[in-house]
DNA sequence: CTGAAAGCGCTAACAC
DNA sequence: GTGTTAGCGCTTTCAG
């Protein structure tokens, strides 16, 4: 017959059972267990040996709020479908690694509600930081990042204020330099494929730089199609046999990402289409996806991956700058010409 | 010249500050906060306009050592970036949105070390339950979700024997049934592509299933291909030329996951080969993305949304059983023949 | 309906 | 090196 546990077996361990375990002090305990001061080797193996045996886990709950230090940061993304966030996130959760810090995901769904509770939700646990993306928030939303008293970083995006600290590309200018490229690569009847996302500010605003950049060279787009949910790659191949039956003219195709741009290529190359002599293709994002493709899809990287590590870098204070807030980190997209613009 | 605020704007607003600001006692205004017993409107009104007006935000790490209540849920799984943990995700938060609780998800990149060290941080934080993948853990992490004391549900796989709750889906089983369905469809050269993961237990587990299947019919595998890393999409046509050249008489490709089957199957229509007549296809999971691909996979579903509904209705208590635990949920993939098996 | 007192489990700060 | 004391900001419990 075994001896029932001295400590009830439903409630969880505290310190002061493996203090009573070890005969060791509560204090002495924590300091072993957090690495912290010093502590003799054989005081420590008693410790570590008592807190192994019980099966310890300590209660950050209370740890947090006794010494007022959270490890954990708020990243606060719109989705985690489109193959885009995971990889800003990678850069986030390597960076974040070595510095103890753990990232925590919230997912918006692209909606300006859900971000607004999402991010209340998170600030109630008090992270050391937040990551964000975008610029655009509600009100509340807004007034709770610039009273929240933590490191803020809104990534993605550059068009625009910052509450904080900033990483990200300017989309605008992203959507004008594809233009300027189309354009000049001779193609000049050019349709627009996208999402019907209103809240979707950076796609948006990459369309809005697009047709900026047309309007320079005396053009507008000559055909537009929306969609919304679904599979992308499917969507891809719809938008585009509607678009070209409609408008069976154009020229090019632009897409407002590189999923719906995969679906465009796959269908235009089973119906034979001259890409890109008759038609030229491109999208946004620079997705792994496309390495796979029977021909390289046009697109301009994002930079996901350097956006997630600076912004973590900043949370983690790792960027030289020693004073806190206003530091806006721009990246440069680079155009992939691939295989579906004409060469000039 | 404005006035100085009252509170110091650095330091976190606490009760207190509501408290005094609407000159309600800290517990009421804890009251009011949480929605809990009678409170006059007359009250509720000077609280909820004291707190809106200075931006309160609740402290939950206070709250949740006061109450032992944590409204956390902890996911644990092995990848964000293959489409299938997404997806059950999303089945876990719609089905979490409603019950106040809120999952947290770690990844683990199929690393046992990571699974524990993520479970172990996660546990820290007391969350009402564990949503887990798999059921193979290293020793440790397996004592941990023992006496955590809280549901713990295993997803994806009921090959084995959870330690509380699983949900999910026999992997060697559909592995079996693959293989009877290319039997049976006549072809008998059959190669298998997969990924090179010791840690993949459920694909390890599918492919014994199907080499059980193939051996059943006096079969093997007449030919393997393994890769780790990079795109998966590129990963299947590169890996489809190479057992292709290396074994031209095989007649049936069996991959171990749709993305690279989706890259095979791009190869094989570029090459011109004649699918499903020479050369059969299949792979697993059933994504989305398929929908838009020239010709359909074939591809077994594997429950995913399903399996996160299902895990979250556990860990929330919305399933019927009364006692804690024990509860395995067993779902049952369906093969999509799809156009890349022939037709007996 | 409202308030006062007593902790939740841990750590900062200070003694020894 | 180690122990003691006093909270962290909230909620539980019990009085009014």
């Amino acid at each position: 017959m075994t001896k029932a546990p001295v400590v009830d077996p439903r409630r969880t361990l505290t310190l002061r059972d493996v203090s009573e375990a070890s005969g060791v002090s509560e204090m002495t305990v924590s300091r072993v267990l957090r690495n912290r001061g010093d502590v003799s080797d054989s005081t420590r193996e008693k410790v570590l040996h008592a807190a192994r045996s019980l099966g310890y886990v300590p209660n950050k709950i209370a740890g947090a709020l006794a010494s007022q230090r959270v490890n954990l940061v708020a990243v606060i993304i719109p989705s985690m479908s489109n193959m885009v966030f995971p990889e800003v996130m990678m850069g986030i959760s390597d960076t974040l690694e070595d510095t103890g810090l753990q990232p925590v995901v919230g997912i918006t769904n692209y909606s300006p509600e859900r971000e607004e509770s999402v991010l209340y939700e998170m600030l109630s646990w008090r992270p050391s930081g937040v990551i964000i993306a975008g610029l655009e928030h509600s009100p509340a939303a807004h007034a709770m990042l610039e009273s929240a008293g933590i490191p803020i970083v809104e990534i993605m995006d550059i068009d625009g204020t910052p509450v904080d600290s900033a990483v990200g590309i300017s989309h605008r200018r992203a959507g004008r330099q594809m233009a300027e490229a189309i354009i000049a690569a001779g193609y000049r009847r050019i349709g627009f494929l996208g999402t019907k996302m209103p809240d979707d500010h950076r796609a948006r605003k990459r369309l809005d730089g697009f047709r900026e950049g047309l309007a320079r060279a005396g053009l507008t787009l000559a055909d537009e199609e929306y969609y919304r949910g679904g599979s992308a790659l499917l969507k891809g191949r719809e938008m585009t046999e509607a678009i070209l039956k409609r408008t069976p003219d154009l020229d090019f195709l632009y897409y407002s990402n590189d999923m719906i741009g995969a679906g465009g290529l796959l269908y235009c190359l089973a119906q034979g289409i001259d890409v890109p002599g008759t038609l030229g293709l491109a999208g946004f994002n620079g997705v792994e996806l496309l390495d796979g493709l029977p021909r390289k899809l046009a697109t301009m990287d994002a930079c996901r991956r350097e956006i997630g590590i600076h912004a973590a870098e900043i949370i983690a204070g790792k960027r030289p700058t020693g004073v806190i807030g206003g530091e806006v980190i721009e990246l440069f997209p680079k155009l992939q010409p691939g295989d579906t613009i004409r060469k000039v």
